[in-house]
DNA sequence: GAAAATATGGAGACCATCTCCATTTGTCAA
DNA sequence: TTGACAAATGGAGATGGTCTCCATATTTTC
């Protein structure tokens, strides 16, 4: 049963993958994450994406059969990194102010990439499954946060570390809000402060 | 100044609008809240709903000159009704009391619509503007509950009502998460929790 | 360096969206 | 009631984004 399959799916490793499709591949991830951050990766036709990178349309489709694919691909790298981040400050702070830290870090970091998250929040709510492997992956490292504080004590441990990733979902989701950091970082305030043994 | 232009853009007044006109618009609206509840309103072409509903496609183009202006007249009465429900509550409960109420029932009521939830929080994050007149009413009664509460010193006063606004945004858009029905509770509970006076 | 495997790109098919207008339906005054 | 005008209809067809297909080009292997 596909037995010999590596274990990571990741953007390297799985194939070999020839020379020029790599290059090609790498082409696409790059412009389409500069049309995020630009926020205009809804705005345009899907072909131009192609365009824009030098290649067909037919290499585009090739690699990524969807506009959601490509965006995972993006994704990808996003989460990863802020992963990474994760398990620093896990590895350096008392959990409580390593999940804080998390968080506001996590708030800042979307707020320099406004067309980035605008991007995310659509595909977030468009087409469930796009992200799925990144959301798990950023869902995996709130919960190790959340399950070492609560270890602590510092923490309740009557709510889910599920919570918390819908507030970041919000909060990512209504990053047009005219108010949107101050709001945000309200958001947090209350997560972090509901998340205390109340009483 | 387009001077006498009546206040409420609402469904009724505004413009007499002829009789069968009427009756299609209302044909719409109803054959779109049914595929909203099914959870079908993205999933078919736009036309169908004219079909759909018996009426021409230049009629659906007519009085709905986009898929999310359609949603938006659906939207608004679910809206409308959930204010109601608002006021009725800050009438009759002390103000903390009538918050945390309004806020329980709000979940209650998107777990009875999740076809309706889902249809809604994808319009949210797709296309920012289409929900913003019902969005804004929905808004007002939540800042109502939370300023009311916060005048009887039951509530901090350092945190606004949009980061109440943003954990809602964040439970409709995560409609898809399993555990959606109990991560929504627990948000609900931090939000709460966190919004008592710390210490 | 030749054959096999792999990847390319863009022309054009396909299909949802939206427009346009000849026709139908409703309204109102006489 | 009827005529005349305004308002609304509906669906055929233009438009334009999405995706497929395959003859050609490139890379790899032996």
């Amino acid at each position: 049963m596909t037995a010999d399959k590596p274990l990571r799916a990741d953007t390297r490793a799985d194939k070999p993958l020839r020379a020029d499709a790599r290059r090609n591949r790498d082409l696409l991830i790059a412009k389409a994450r500069e049309l995020f951050d630009a926020g205009d990766f809804f705005d345009i036709r899907f072909d131009d994406v192609a365009r824009l990178a030098g290649v067909g349309t037919g290499t585009l489709y090739r690699h990524f059969p969807t506009r959601e694919s490509l965006a995972e691909a993006v994704y990808h790298g996003e989460v990863t990194a802020l992963c990474d981040r994760a398990r620093r400050l896990q590895a350096t702070l008392p959990a409580a102010e390593a999940l804080a830290t998390f968080l506001r870090d996590m708030v800042d970091h979307i707020d320099a990439h406004q067309g980035l998250a605008r991007t995310l929040a659509t595909l977030m709510a468009d087409h469930s499954g796009a992200l799925a492997e990144g959301s798990r992956v950023l869902e995996q490292a709130v919960t190790d946060l959340v399950a070492a504080a609560v270890r602590d004590g510092a923490v309740r441990d009557d709510v889910g570390a599920g919570a918390v990733m819908m507030a970041l979902h919000g909060i990512g989701a209504a990053h047009d809000r005219p108010g949107w950091r101050a709001e945000a970082d309200d958001v947090i305030t209350l997560v972090l402060d509901g998340l205390r043994r109340p009483l």
